[in-house]
DNA sequence: TTGTTGACTCTGA
DNA sequence: CTCAGAGCCAACA
């Protein structure tokens, strides 16, 4: 199984209304930050992955100057019930991806274990 | 094989 | 809070 698949597969299981930094998920596949970045900007066709759940460690959407994935990002947030603040942050303490609320159905999991 | 390139992060000012 | 600078590491040219 290579990297990608792990990351696409991390990031399948957040929670709709929750969020994960990239720092997060590469600690969890045992990769670096920025090819969390890569894999979410590099999606194979057919696949699903809610990308838009994932941020940065500041809890902002990261720019990505593309003309406005950024923003769409933002907008899925928003339609799942994640409450920016005024400085455009998302609050981790609400809304970020706490490991107990892994789905039951897991295999493999023990692997990717974290907690902080 | 070497050099660049980031949807990143941490630390310090 | 914001802004650099250094570290990071797989993909790509």
């Amino acid at each position: 199984m290579d990297i990608y698949e792990k990351i696409y597969d991390t990031v399948l299981r957040i929670p709709k209304g929750r969020v994960a930094s990239y720092g997060r998920i590469a600690r969890m596949v045992g990769c670096g930050p920025r090819q969390v970045g890569y894999a979410m900007g590099t999606i194979p066709d057919g696949l699903e992955v809610p990308w838009h759940r994932v941020v940065n460690s500041q809890g902002k959407v990261s720019p990505r100057g593309d003309g406005g994935s950024d923003n769409e990002q933002r907008r899925r947030l928003l339609a799942e019930g994640v409450i920016f603040n005024n400085n455009g942050k998302i609050d981790f303490e609400r809304f970020g991806w706490h490991i107990s609320e892994l789905p039951e159905d897991l295999s493999d999991w023990e692997e990717i274990i974290v907690e902080d």
